[in-house]
DNA sequence: TCGATTTGACCTAT
DNA sequence: ATAGGTCAAATCGA
């Protein structure tokens, strides 16, 4: 699969699993009873969901601006806030007995259809196949891996719904409580082809973490391909390389990676940081760039 | 040996 | 009554 579109599937998973985070922080708004909102640290989480949510809006805005590695794929989501509430009747105690469960259909469900079954970046083991009534192709039923160690109640479920092409519909539900995500690279590629160097930036998961964001979001290093031999640096066998041409820049930003410019160079940082961090400021799907000042 | 997958049984929501 | 979600014993394979 292409690297690009990859980072793009990613993308539109972070927004997706951002607007579900949101939603959990924002639940209680119209509560009277329940002042959990006044509360300093909550609004401090909120603030910065909001800001993850612009920054994988922008950073999808600009993916769309460079569309070729989405033409042949078709992403479908369903907004979480479109779902239907969970039923009243439900108890919302978990029965430890075998085969009780809550159907999808009053469980949070986002949905993405896909050529090839959605690779993410977390650990799931299949727990059941079934055929399902007028479909061709059985389900998969996967759970977290930390389902037992964590308590993680993250499911999916992947079926392929179409043959040619072949077409999977995955179907997560429930949110992720693990801190187990698998490391991930962004490639800083050079625009010269000639020159072999790229920059990577590690999200290694064993690096300190951000201070600002949740404590599961791993700080991201900076490193030249070139050393990354040297320092015995071996990428993921089950992932490629997430590649961020540098071509696809912002027209208003200075983005243009290039080594001859170290201050150039840095901007860029700054600039992918920002998109990292969402230190870009800007009201809920505006696109506002507040370049960094020193 | 141990973790992952398979698969039939079990159970609930519709 | 039945479709579909989950469990857990059996099996696989590294």
């Amino acid at each position: 699969m292409e690297n690009g579109r990859k980072a793009f599937e990613e993308l539109v998973r972070g927004h997706e699993f951002a607007k579900q985070l949101r939603q959990i922080i924002n639940i209680d708004d119209d509560d009277d009873d329940n002042n959990i909102n006044d509360d300093s640290v909550t609004v401090f989480a909120q603030n910065l969901v909001t800001k993850v949510l612009n920054s994988f809006t922008n950073t999808l805005f600009l993916f769309n601006k460079y569309p070729s590695y989405q033409s042949h794929h078709h992403i479908q989501l369903m907004d979480s806030s479109s779902i239907t509430p969970s039923n009243p009747h439900n108890t919302s105690t978990i029965k430890d007995r075998r085969g009780c469960y809550k159907r999808r259909r009053t469980a949070e469900t986002t949905e993405e259809v896909s050529e090839t079954p959605t690779i993410d970046n977390h650990q799931w083991r299949k727990y059941g196949q079934k055929p399902i009534l007028n479909a061709k192709y059985s389900r998969n039923y996967y759970r977290c891996s930390h389902k037992l160690d964590q308590g993680c109640q993250a499911t999916k479920q992947v079926q392929r719904v179409q043959e040619k092409p072949p077409l999977y519909k995955t179907t997560y539900c429930g949110h992720h409580t693990c801190k187990d995500q698998l490391n991930y690279e962004i490639i800083l590629d050079n625009s010269s082809p000639s020159d072999s160097s790229i920059f990577l930036i590690n999200f290694d998961n064993t690096k300190q973490d951000c201070p600002f964001l949740s404590s599961s979001f791993p700080s991201p290093s900076i490193i030249k391909r070139d050393e990354c031999n040297k320092q015995e640096f071996i990428p993921m066998s089950s992932f490629d390389h997430y590649l961020v041409s540098p071509h696809p820049t912002l027209d208003a930003s200075p983005m243009h990676v290039t080594q001859s410019s170290t201050l150039e160079f840095h901007q860029s940082l700054d600039v992918m940081a920002g998109v990292m961090y969402g230190s870009l400021d800007h009201s809920d799907d505006l696109f506002q760039f507040q370049p960094f000042v020193g």
